[in-house]
DNA sequence: CTGTTAGCGCTTTCAG
DNA sequence: CTGAAAGCGCTAACAG
C-alpha cells in the first residue's frame, strides 16, 4: 500500500507533461512572462526572454496546442479545401500550401469538397469548429451559407482570381482562365487551325472561363462555331479523353484541331489517336491544359498551357499567413500568370 | 456611454459561443450529464439524453475539440504519413483514409516525410504535440527515436505487413510485396520470357521486396541473372522510365522483358518504344505495378499488379479507429492480396 | 444514474 | 515591462 499520501483530498490529473509553469519557475518569471517570452510577444526584457528559452530548452518544453486554442481562441490550423484528390492540379496546390504552412507553424486541415457545394458547407462548419488561424478555398462557386462561414475566418482564394458577382471584396492566387485559354486558341489560329474545337468534362468554373477564352478567341477571328463545343460533365480522365476524341473524330471529320480542357484528356486522345491511326499534328492537332505529368512524354509531346499551381499554393499561404498576422497583402488578387508551353501535337 | 455596468469588477471573456453549460442549463441537468449524454457515454437515463440532445439543437450547439482535448488529453486529430503525395499510390492510400476516418469524426493531419527517417521523425514531434487520438504510418522503415514515439499512441502500418526486424508487435495493413513480384515474374516466365530484367527507381523497402520477389521467381526456374537488374536511386517518373528502358535496351538486347517496379516507369517505357519502333511485347515484354490511372489505356495495355490501395486505406483506419476504442483487431496484420492484371504488354 | 468540483495548460485582462 | 488571477469549454474523479 502506497505510503505517502500527503495530499489525500487532492484529485490530481498531472500529466507528467512539462507545462509552461514549470518552465516559467525554472526560469523565475511568472507564466505570463514566460508566455509572452516564448511567443516573442514583445514587452519582455531581453535577458528574461533568454532565461526563459534556456529553461525551456533545458526542461525539453512543448507547447499544448489545445491549451493554447482554448485560451486564444485561434488554433494553428488551416483548413484547405480542394474539390479532388485525384487530380493532381489539386495535389500540387495541397502540397504547396501545406509546405509553407508547416514551416511557419501551421497545421493543415485538408477537406474535399467533390465539386459539391452541400459538402464544402458541411465540410466548412466540421473545419470551423476547430478555430482555425485561415482558410484557404479552391475556386469562387459556394452557397450563401459557405460564403457566411467563410467570412468568420482569414481566408484566401485558390486559382480564381475575381468572383463572380464581384460582391464581396476577398482575396485570391491564381491566373486569368479566360485569357490563357484565348492565349492557346490563338496559337492554334496562328498555327493556321481554323476549325478548333474545345471538348471539356468536369465543367467546373475553371473549365467554362477556358471556355469563354476559347470562344472570344475564335470570334476575334471569325471562326467561331457553337456545333464545335463537346461538354461531358462526367469526371476528367485518361479514357473519357479517348473517348471524347474517337467522338468528335467519327462525328466531325472537319476540324482542325482539338482544345482538350485537362490534359489528361488530351493524352487520352493522343493515345486513341496513336491506336487508331490518325495522326497529330497533321491530320488534326490537339493542345491539353495544365502541364500535368506525362504532358512532355507524349507521342506527339503535347501543347498546352503551363500553370503555376505550386507558386499559386505557396503565395495563397504566405498572402494567408500575412492575413492571420493582421497585415494587408500588397494586392488583394495576385495574378501568377501561365506560361505557353508548345511541343509537337500542334 | 454604456450605461449598464453592473459587474466592474467581473472580467469576462465571454465569447457568445453556445456552451455545454449553456446547453446544460437548457435541459436541467449538470454539464456531465450533458457531456455523457452528447458522447452515448452509457449511465444517463434515456430521457435525459433526449433533453440533452434536443437542447443541444436547439441552441445549435457545437463542442469545442479544443476544450475537449485539453480535458480528456486526447483530440479528433489522426496523423497520416506518407513518404509522397506526388505519387498517386499514396494519395489514394492518403484519400480512403481520410474519409473513413473522418465518417467518424476524426480530423487528419497529413505529413509528407519524402522517405526521409529524419524528417519522419521530426514530423511526428510535432504531430504528437497535438495528442492525436492515432497514427496511421506508411513502412516500415523508421528511425529508433520515431518508433519510440510511434509507440505512444495507437498506430497501423500501412502496406508493409511485417517488421523488418521482427522487434516490436505491430498492427499493419497490406500485402505481401515479394509474393506480387513473384506472381508477375512467374507470369512473365509462363508466357515464355526467360531473360527478364528488373528496372527500379526509388527503392523503398517495398521496391527491394518486389525485387527480392523476383530474383526468387527467377532461381527457381533457372533464370536468375545478376546484371539483369536495373536500380536508379532516382524518384520514379515517366521520364525515369523512358531513359531507363533505352539504357537496358541499348545496352543488353538481349533481355525478353522488362519488369519496372512502379506503372509510371513502364508507361515511360512503352512511349519510348513507340518512339523508338520497338514493338512491345513481340520485342520485348513490359510489365509494371500497381495498376496506375493510365496503364489501362496505354498503347499495348500494360500487364500489371493491381493493388488494393483504397482498401487499405480504409481498412487501416477501421482497425486504427477500433484500437483507440480499446479493440484489440482480430488479426494484427491485415493481408489485403493483390491481383494480376493481365494485359496486352506482356 | 447524476451532480459537484477540480482541474487540463495556456492566454489575457487588469493592476502595478 | 511584469505578475496575479480569471477564465477558455470541457472531462473526469469522486461522492452521493
Amino acid at each position: 500500500m502506497p505510503a505517502d499520501r500527503s495530499l489525500p483530498a487532492l484529485r490530481r490529473r498531472a500529466t507528467g507533461r512539462v507545462t509552461l509553469s514549470d518552465v516559467a519557475r525554472a526560469a523565475g518569471v511568472s507564466t505570463s512572462t514566460a508566455s509572452r517570452a516564448l511567443r516573442g510577444e514583445r514587452a519582455v526584457a531581453p535577458e528574461l526572454i533568454a532565461q526563459v528559452q534556456t529553461a525551456a530548452q533545458r526542461l525539453a518544453y512543448v507547447p499544448d496546442p489545445a491549451a493554447r486554442a482554448l485560451a486564444s481562441r485561434r488554433s494553428d490550423h488551416v483548413a484547405v479545401l480542394i474539390p479532388l484528390l485525384s487530380n493532381t492540379l489539386f495535389v500540387d496546390l495541397l502540397e504547396a500550401a501545406q509546405k509553407t504552412l508547416r514551416a511557419q507553424g501551421y497545421q493543415t486541415l485538408m477537406g474535399v469538397t467533390h465539386y459539391d457545394r452541400q459538402e464544402e458547407e458541411q465540410l466548412l462548419r466540421e473545419l470551423l469548429q476547430h478555430r482555425p488561424a485561415g482558410l484557404l478555398v479552391t475556386g469562387r462557386d459556394h452557397s450563401p451559407a459557405s460564403i457566411d462561414l467563410m467570412a468568420r475566418v482569414p481566408c484566401v482564394h485558390l486559382m480564381d482570381l475575381a468572383e463572380p458577382g464581384g460582391a464581396v471584396p476577398s482575396y485570391s492566387v491564381g491566373f486569368d482562365q479566360a485569357e490563357a485559354g484565348a492565349e492557346l486558341t490563338r496559337h492554334l489560329l496562328r498555327q493556321g487551325y481554323r476549325r478548333v474545337a474545345f471538348a471539356a468534362a468536369q465543367l467546373d468554373a475553371r473549365v467554362l472561363q477556358r471556355m469563354s477564352g476559347w470562344r472570344s478567341a475564335l470570334q476575334a477571328a471569325g471562326a467561331y462555331d457553337p456545333t464545335l463545343e463537346w461538354l461531358n460533365p462526367a469526371a476528367s480522365s485518361l479514357a473519357l479523353g479517348g473517348q471524347m476524341f474517337e467522338q468528335i473524330v467519327q462525328q466531325r471529320p472537319a476540324i482542325d484541331a482539338i482544345f482538350f480542357c485537362n490534359d489528361d484528356l488530351a493524352q487520352g486522345a493522343l493515345l486513341s489517336a496513336l491506336r487508331r491511326g490518325i495522326r497529330v499534328p497533321e491530320q488534326v492537332a490537339i493542345v491539353g491544359f495544365n502541364d500535368l505529368t506525362g504532358s512532355d512524354q507524349t507521342l506527339p509531346a503535347l501543347t498546352t498551357v503551363r500553370t503555376p499551381r505550386a507558386r499559386i499554393g505557396e503565395a495563397a499561404a504566405q498572402m494567408l499567413l500575412g492575413l492571420i498576422k493582421g497585415q494587408q497583402p500588397e494586392q488583394a488578387q495576385l495574378d501568377l500568370g501561365f506560361e505557353l508551353v508548345v511541343r509537337a501535337s500542334a
